[in-house]
Order: structure tokens, then C-alpha cells, then sequence
RNA sequence: GCGGGGGUGCCCGAGCUGGCCAAAGGGGACAGGCUUAGGACCUGUUGGCGUAGGCCUACCAGGGUUCGAAUCCCUGCCCCCGCACCA
């Protein structure tokens, strides 16, 4: 470690990340800025990391490049953690002793929200220079600063000039204990339930509703009678001028959502039974009737049934027609009697009564059976997915179901016909306090008008002019311009800015870091100024006029933008990536509109997701204490691409670490065959004349241009493996090769190599690299040092061939003397003749795979005398060969350079033979080109 | 349900622009060498068969196109991610 903290330090001192503009061209790049509520984990080792390797890469390829950070303080989740720290909630406690690891003299002080950021991001940051981020710090901002808030202030007041601001209702998971909304991280049961919108349709009785929710309000027209539970206690109330019946226990609920909702009577249910209320759409009279399957806890309490459709409606009814007590107690025998199922909707696979058919096939007895929770998910999924309107139905048959619904219920809110509510899709949902939450309706609340059509369009045309990384989710982001609709962009609780118009209310954290990245450009000059001084005309002159006034900034920001990269998570795509696009094509004109973006998959860890709140991560910090910064690096960049998930395995961390010691090790191995470390600063192009010199020279070109080819599209896994893995199996390879030689030829290919190499793996182990770069006589920072050179020229291809046919031959001989069972005193080896050359490229120049072609051509050109060799030679080539490209190499030069090789790799003598003068047991028949027969004696 | 991504050899994971692909690379396992207290390092093996470099089988399953398919086409099965007060 001391090594990392030498280059830390001298990084540092040096100032060698901070960014200015100059002549050069300029790389702009930024990753989203962490909300700092806990300890960085592997995972955020991997967001933070890819960004680095790009900018060092660039950084050496001769750009100024510019990558600052910050801290996203904005939010409401350190404001429950910090709650329920004062209240010394021991899960919490826990987790953040054990999981986050902070000292106890610290947590002390975590009841204060602002404090609980303050430490964390000061952990964010000191972690960050441990990993090597080449970060410009002097930018580095919070979201609560006053300057920030400022800026989001000119925006969200740019965005309502614009017209995409409005005010309207939100539901949200709430605690009545507490008093405010909550999120799943505050919750001890429930979390990640979903907040379901139900239809409330209104069935008159006298002079007030009988109000029965659903999810499908357009069965409505099949509605035959209403269910109460005789056994549960029922209410009168009042709410927006008219008066409900509703059960009590519904009241706690609706009142944090009907805000004016009042009780004011009592209802014995058992009154109403037998009584008939009026379908609110149809006007028909349906009875009331008792059923203790109504759970007064679930939205109002009170149910219409429509037996065609609905199982549990069918099936109650069955049950109800055999229950004489209860039809004598309530006098409801010839209203039941009556009661025919009603069929509204048609759908292929079942008859008029679908719910009666789906009872029959899962074999459902009565109410009580476990299968009609089956049956009804089974019916209600088909008749929405594939159902119709059926024809008797007045304006709305032949419609779609998935389609008749929606119009339906807002046809029907138009009318005052019904209303809607909201409830958790499932309960309960506790809060951490012990409170009972319920869904309650903020009043009053902002939204960012997503659903504009023009600013879609203009999303949309930025999102045209920008690369996508991996390009195949261009899909999503175009699907969710579409599909976003109007979001909610204030809150009453949380760290943040205050809505300017309306104080109450903050600017919620997708809304305000939408384009922060303009305010990075400027961040550090605004540090010596006095926020109070920066009006909205202040902005405007820095990021969108040419008035002249603060002209410095202005340039600094026109230097920067627009941005070239944004790098965030994949699963962001749907809010902050898009919302970004949105913001900035609104905002700033095209000039300044985003030039891309690159997406991240997860970690997980072992083969299982981590997660903070089990306990199941690895801490960043950990692994760096562990293995050192470079491995994690590495192994981070190795393991998948970015927007792959990766998987953090210990046994191929510790696989990386060992790769890193025999890269080290490569340079002390150099400098013992040159006879002394290489002075790298006067290392001198080689110019090998040795096939295999020529060969290690075109693949370091090759795994060079890949190398470089990869990282230019942010394949970080692609680029390790070229750069490292590859690159080390050639090298080997040529160490292996050129074994026993040791001649200035050798000595000048392995200081290229070592020259290249260093410089090539700078971005991805920067410690390493600048220790090796110090220590073979590398002049400055490796950091600065020239990418690389490469030639986009392929490479000899002979050269590879002939290589690749040294290894095959070698393999063969093996394979060989594997099956013999014994080792030869010598190795006959035979090349291909002539002809077979000559025929191999005739069927080329032919370009089909036809006998016939190949064979006449052969014939006319007099190739070979004996057609019966050419015809097994060439179905031989139809066979393996095909339409592929044959290289032409001399095979006795190239086994010839090699014979020392072949014979040190098989252990015999070998006698290469450009024709068969010796051939006892005639195998030289057996050559084609690039594959020469062998015989073993 | 909507949108997106995937299924490869013991595990992870390349390959998909049809042709040395029994399939890159990494890990694990087995064997050997070196050094030994260990670790580290090096070499070989890692589907079956084979006394001549070869043959057979294999890339979720079935079918098709092709001289040739892990790769292209069709059908089916299974898995992962996102879908609105975490950010």
C-alpha cells in the first residue's frame, strides 16, 4: 500500500486531474454523483471505476478530459435512517455498526440527517482516492449547497415558463404516527407493495350511495346485486356533498384521501339487506345481500357482484341459494331465486358464463376452496388480455376490454357517476414505528409534465443525436419517452431545495439532478461567490446568452459543453436517464443537447445480490485493504462488460491479483535478459527480421489496436482481455520460441513490448503501472505518457499463418507420439508440393464448391498429371475448407527457421523435407497446404 | 401484463459478420516438475474412442436452410432486469 500512497500523493501534488480549458480537444464526462447514506460497496466500485479507465485512456490519448463528483444529498431516506437512530431502532443500529462499520462515537451523531451525508460522503470521497479515480475534486458540490440550489431553482422556474410545470394530487405510501410519507426502507412489513387505483361506482339508495370498488368498472353492466357483511359495522358519511355508506372500517383509510370525508351515522347492515339500490349506468334495481366474504378492511367494505364474470360473485351465490337459514332470516328467497348471471363480455375459449366454466375446471367446491383465488386471477387475466364488450352493451360493445375500461371509468367520473380511491396491492405495510400505514392523497402536489407531446418530441430528437452504450437499450430509452407520463417532483420531507414558488414543497431527487452536469462546468468558480447574488439573469448568462456579462464562466461552460458521456445505471433508464434527456433538450439548445450515454448491469456477490440491508456485500474499502486497488480495478474490468451484471468471486480476485505479480514479475524478467533494466525513454522502434520477431511484433500491433478499439466503446472487458490475457499468451509464446537466444534482435523486441505494455495497462492498474513505468526508466507519469502507438494495418497475415502452422505441426507430432506410445529418434516432416497450392487457388478464383468447375480448370491449366490425386484433393477442400481464403506461405522456410523449436518442443531430431526423397512408409501424400505430413522413425 | 436482455463443457464467461470451434480467457479439479514448513511459480490433462495426426458426440429442446450451423430462420420451454415518494 505504500505504493498507492506514493502516487496518490504525487497525483496530487502534481494537480494532474483538475481540467481547464485549453487548446486541446476536450473529453467531458460524468457518472452519477452517489447519494451518500452508507459505506461504498463493490458494486459502486464498478460504476465509479469504468468512468476512471475512459478518462485515463483519453487523458493519454492526448484529450483534456475533465471528470468531477459530487454528493446527492437530496432525499428523504436519511431522514427516516436518523429517525430511527434517535429512537434507537436496533436493525438500524446494526447495520450500520456492522454493515457500514461506523464508529460508535460517530453513530452518535447520526440523528442528525445532515450529519449522516456529511460523514458518508467524506467516506465516498476517501474511498474514491484510495481506488486512483483521476478525479478534478476541486468541482466537488453537495446538493444542499446554496449555490445548487440556486441552479435547480433557475430550472424548475426556466421549466414552468416553459409550460411543463403543473400542480395536481399524488398518492403515497403514508404513517399516520409518524405524519408523513414513508418509503419502503422505512417500512418493517410491506415493502415494495404496490399502490393499486380503484374505480369507487356509486349504487343509490335513497338519498345516499352505497359505494362499491373495483378494478373493473366496466362490468358494471353485468352487476346483478351488492354485497355487505352483515357481521362487520358499517358508517354513514359525508364527503364532497354527498352522503356514502361505507364499512368503518374503510374511514381511516378514505379520510387520508377524501380529505373532507366526515362520519356522521351508524348503518346496521342487517337493515339494508333485502333493500334495492340503483345501478348507477344501467338504473336497474339490484338487492342487497349478505356475504362474509367481504372484508370491511378493503377499500369501502361493500361489493357489487357480477356472477357472469366473477368466480367468487358465482360462487357465493350457489352458496347463498343453499343456505335457507339465512335466506328465511333476511326473506330473500324469491329475490335469489331470481338472480340470473349477466353475460358482458366475450371472450374466445368460453361461453356465456365464463366464471361458471372456470369453476368447473380447477374443480372449485365453495368460497372456502383454496383454488377460486386461481380461478379468478386465471379469468380476470384472459378477459382483459384477449376480451370483448359484448354487442348488447350500449355505446361500448365490440370494444376491447383493455380499452372499454379506462373510458369507462373516466366516462363515468365525468358524470359523477363514480369516483376513484387508491389501496396497497397487498397488506399490511407497517411502518418501522409500529404505525399502520395507508395511502394517503398530498394535495396540491407539482409534476413535471412528461406526457407533452412536443417536449417528447424533443426528447426524442436528442436522444436521435446521441450514442447509446450497448446500443441495443436505444430501445428502452425509446420506449419510456413514450411512455413516461406526468411525475411527481415535490415533496414534503426530505434534504433538498424548496420549490420557488411554493416553500412548502421540495424538489425531489430525479427532478433535481437532471442537468447538474452543466453546473460541474462551473462548480468550482462558484465556490468564491455569494449565492444570494445568483438571480435567474445569472444562470442565463452563464448557460444559455450571449449578453457579455460573466463571460469568463460563460466560456468555461461553452469549453465543456455539451457533455460527451453520461454513465449511469441501467436501471435508471425509465427516470433519471431519460428525465435527463427531457431536461436537457427543454433547457439548452441542440449545441448543448447530451452526446451519450453508457449504461451499467449489477454486482452480485458470489453468485447472490447484495444487498446492504442483509448484509450480504463486500465494502469497497474491504476489498482495497484486501487485495490493493489495482487488483479490484482489474478484476472489476475484467469480469464483465459494463452493462453486464458482474460477480464479484474471490478465488478469480485472487486469479487477478496473480496475474498482476507475473506482470511485474514480465519487467524483472526483461531486465534479466537485457542485462539490466531497460531505459524505457530511449527505447527505439524494433525491426525484427526472425519470423518470430515479426510475429511478436504483429501481435503487440494487434492486441494494441483491439486494446484501444475496445475502450473506444467502453468495453472494458474486452480491452483487459486483449490487453492483458492475449497479450500475456503471446508473449509467452515468443519467450517459449526464442528460448536459449538471447541477441539484440530479442532485446530490442522485449523493451518494445515492456515500453507498450505499461503504457497499455496504465488505465485499468495505475499504481502499478507508474511504479513499473519509475522503475524501467519511463520519464514522467505513466498517466501522461503517449497511448500507444498502433497501425490500423492488419497484420502480416503470413506471418500468422506461418505461425499458427509451426504450432499446429508441433501439435500433430505430439498427438502422434501420444497414440504410438513412444518418442522417435527423428521427425520426417514434408511439405505441401506445388500443386496443391496451385489447386487450392483455382478453386478460389472458381469461387464455387463444384467437382466439376474445379476439375476442369485444374485440366486446362495442366496442373498435376494425376487427376485422380487432384479429385481426393479437392472434395478434400469441398470438405474442410470450403470458400475460405488460403494464405500463401513458403512451408520449408518457415519449419526451417523454426527446427530448433520443433525439436526442443518434441525432443527428436527433425528432418524438414521440401520433397519426399525419404519417405519409407509413403505419409508424404498425406501433406496439404498449411498441415505437412509427418512420419515418425 | 408491458418493455428489455439472456440459456455455451464442473463453475464463470467469449464466440452470433456461417468455415482449423471439442469451442478464447479465467477459476476449479486431476497429474507431474521446481521449491519446500507452507504458499507461490512452471508444465500437462480436463466429452468418448483411437498404434498416424483421425472418428463419434456436444453449445436449452424440436424442426428447417446450407457443401457446412453454437452462429441464420420457425416453434416451444426456462431464467434475469425495469415498470413511478430508494436514487
Amino acid at each position: 500500500m505504500d505504493i498507492e500512497r506514493k502516487w496518490r500523493d504525487r497525483w496530487r501534488d502534481a494537480g494532474i486531474f483538475q481540467a481547464d480549458p485549453d487548446d486541446r480537444e476536450k473529453i467531458f464526462l460524468t457518472v452519477a454523483y452517489p447519494y451518500p447514506s452508507g459505506a461504498m460497496h463493490i458494486g459502486h466500485g464498478r460504476t465509479y471505476t469504468v468512468p476512471d479507465v475512459y478518462a485515463r485512456f483519453k487523458r493519454m490519448q492526448g484529450y483534456n478530459v475533465l471528470f468531477p463528483m459530487a454528493w446527492h444529498v437530496t432525499g428523504a431516506p436519511v431522514i427516516g435512517i436518523a429517525r430511527r437512530i434517535q429512537r434507537k431502532d436496533p436493525w438500524t443500529l446494526k447495520i450500520y455498526r456492522e454493515v457500514h462499520r461506523v464508529p460508535e462515537d460517530e453513530l452518535e451523531r447520526f440523528s442528525d440527517p445532515e450529519y449522516i451525508v456529511e460523514y458518508f460522503s467524506r467516506e465516498y470521497r476517501s474511498v474514491m482516492e484510495d481506488m486512483g479515480y483521476s478525479i478534478d475534486w476541486r468541482r466537488e458540490f453537495k446538493t444542499t449547497d446554496p449555490t445548487y440550489s440556486r441552479f435547480i431553482q433557475w430550472q424548475i422556474r426556466k421549466l414552468r415558463d416553459l409550460g411543463l410545470v403543473r400542480k395536481g394530487a399524488h398518492p403515497v405510501k403514508y404513517c399516520p404516527e409518524c405524519e408523513n410519507p414513508v418509503g419502503d426502507h422505512d417500512l418493517l412489513e410491506g415493502e415494495g407493495v404496490a399502490i393499486n387505483q380503484l374505480t369507487l361506482l356509486k349504487f343509490k339508495l335513497g338519498d345516499s350511495y352505497l359505494v362499491a370498488a373495483t378494478f373493473r368498472p366496466e362490468t358494471i353492466y353485468g352487476a346483478t346485486n351488492l354485497w355487505l357483511n352483515p357481521d362487520e359495522d358499517y358508517v354513514r358519511v359525508e364527503t364532497g356533498g354527498e352522503e356514502w355508506i361505507i364499512s368503518r372500517a374503510a374511514v381511516d383509510n378514505l379520510s387520508h384521501q377524501k380529505l373532507d370525508l366526515k362520519v356522521s351515522g351508524d348503518v346496521n347492515p342487517g337493515d339494508l339487506i333485502g333493500m334495492c339500490v340503483e345501478n348507477p349506468v344501467t338504473g336497474q334495481e339490484h338487492p342487497i345481500l349478505p356475504a362474509s366474504f367481504v372484508d370491511p378492511e378493503y377499500a369501502t367494505g361493500v361489493v357489487f357482484s357480477v356472477p357472469a364474470h366473477a368466480p367468487a360473485d358465482f360462487i357465493a351465490l350457489e352458496d347463498l341459494r343453499t343456505d335457507h337459514e339465512l335466506l328465511e332470516r333476511y326473506g330473500l328467497e324469491d329475490v335469489v331465486a331470481d338472480i340470473e348471471p349477466v353475460n358482458v363480455i366475450a371472450v374466445d375459449g368460453y361461453g356465456e358464463f365464463p366464471a361458471a366454466e372456470v369453476i368447473e375446471k380447477f374443480g372449485v367446491r365453495n368460497q372456502e376452496d383454496p383454488r377460486l383465488e386461481d380461478a379468478t386471477g386465471e379469468l380476470y387475466k384472459i378477459e382483459h388480455a384477449r376480451g370483448v364488450m359484448s354487442s348488447h352493451i350500449p355505446v361500448y360493445g365490440g370494444m376491447k376490454v383493455s380499452e372499454a375500461r379506462e373510458v369507462i371509468a373516466d366516462e363515468l367520473k365525468d358524470q359523477g357517476l363514480a369516483d376513484e380511491m387508491y389501496e396497497f396491492a397487498e397488506r399490511p405495510v407497517i411502518c418501522r414505528c409500529g404505525g399502520r400505514c395507508v395511502v394517503r392523497v398530498m394535495e396540491d402536489q407539482w409534476f413535471m409534465k412528461y406526457s407533452d407531446d412536443a417536449w417528447k418530441d424533443l426528447a426524442h430528437r436528442c436522444l436521435d443525436g446521441m450514442k447509446i452504450i450497448p446500443e441495443e437499450v436505444r430501445a428502452n430509452f425509446e420506449y419510456y419517452i413514450d411512455w413516461l407520463n406526468d411525475w411527481a417532483c415535490s415533496r414534503r420531507i426530505g434534504l433538498g431545495t424548496r420549490l420557488p414558488w411554493d416553500e412548502r414543497w421540495i424538489i425531489e431527487p430525479l427532478t433535481d439532478s437532471t442537468i447538474y452536469m452543466a453546473y460541474y462546468t462551473i462548480a468550482h468558480r462558484l465556490r468564491e461567490m455569494d449565492a444570494g447574488e445568483m438571480d435567474d439573469e445569472f444562470f442565463d448568462a452563464i448557460f444559455l446568452d450571449d449578453s457579455g456579462t460573466f463571460e469568463d464562466l460563460r466560456e468555461e461552460f461553452r469549453y465543456w459543453y455539451p457533455l460527451d458521456w453520461r454513465l449511469s445505471a441501467k436501471d435508471l433508464i425509465g427516470n433519471h436517464l431519460t428525465f435527463h434527456i427531457f431536461h436537457h433538450s427543454a433547457i439548452f439548445p441542440e449545441s448543448g443537447w447530451p452526446r451519450g450515454a453508457v449504461v451499467f448491469g449489477m454486482g452480485l456477490l458470489e453468485g447472490n445480490k447484495m444487498s446492504s440491508s442483509k448484509g450480504n456485500v463486500i465494502l469497497l474499502r474491504d476489498a482495497i485493504e484486501k487485495h490493493g486497488a489495482d487488483v479490484v480495478r482489474l478484476f472489476l474490468m475484467s469480469s464483465a462488460e459494463p452493462w453486464q451484471d458482474f460477480d464479484w468471486r474471490e478465488s478469480e480476485v485472487i486469479g487477478t491479483r496473480r496475474r498482476i505479480e507475473w506482470f511485474r514479475e514480465f519487467g524483472e524478467r526483461v531486465s534479466g535478459i537485457l542485462d539490466g533494466r531497460p531505459v524505457l525513454s530511449e527505447v527505439t522502434p524494433a525491426e525484427p527480421e526472425s519470423f518470430i520477431g515479426r510475429w511478436m511484433m504483429g501481435q503487440l500491433n494487434q492486441r494494441i489496436r483491439e486494446a484501444t478499439r475496445a475502450l473506444e466503446s467502453f468495453q472494458t472487458r474486452k480491452a483487459v482481455q486483449e490487453a492483458l490475457y492475449l497479450l500475456k499468451k503471446d508473449v509467452d509464446h515468443y519467450l517459449k520460441r526464442v528460448e536459449g537466444r538471447v541477441d539484440d534482435e530479442v532485446k530490442s523486441v522485449l523493451a518494445n513490448v515492456l515500453h507498450a505494455w505499461i503504457r497499455l495497462m496504465a488505465p485499468f492498474i495505475p499504481y502499478t503501472a507508474e511504479e513499473m513505468w519509475e522503475r524501467y526508466g519511463g520519464e514522467g507519469f505513466v498517466a501522461e505518457a503517449p497511448w500507444p502507438d498502433f497501425s490500423d494495418d492488419a497484420e502480416s497475415r503470413d506471418v500468422q499463418v506461418a505461425e499458427e502452422m509451426v504450432q499446429n505441426t508441433v501439435r500433430d507430432i505430439q498427438e502422434i507420439m501420444k497414440i504410438l506410445g513412444s518418442t522417435p529418434e527423428r521427425v520426417h516432416i514434408y511439405t505441401s508440393p506445388k500443386w496443391k497450392w496451385d489447386v487450392l487457388r483455382v478453386a478460389a478464383e472458381v469461387g464455387k464448391l463444384d467437382m466439376g468447375s474445379i476439375m476442369g480448370r485444374v485440366s486446362a491449366e495442366g496442373i498435376h498429371d494425376n487427376m485422380k490425386e487432384v479429385a481426393e484433393f479437392v472434395r478434400r477442400i469441398i470438405r474442410d475448407l470450403g470458400k475460405s481464403e488460403v494464405t500463401v506461405i513458403d512451408e520449408y522456410s518457415v519449419l526451417m527457421d523454426a527446427s530448433d523449436y520443433i525439436e526442443s518442443e518434441v525432443g527428436a531430431r527433425v528432418v524438414i523435407h521440401s520433397k519426399p526423397d525419404y519417405d519409407p512408409e509413403n505419409k508424404a501424400v498425406n501433406a496439404v497446404p498449411l498441415k505437412p505430413a509427418i512420419y515418425l522413425e
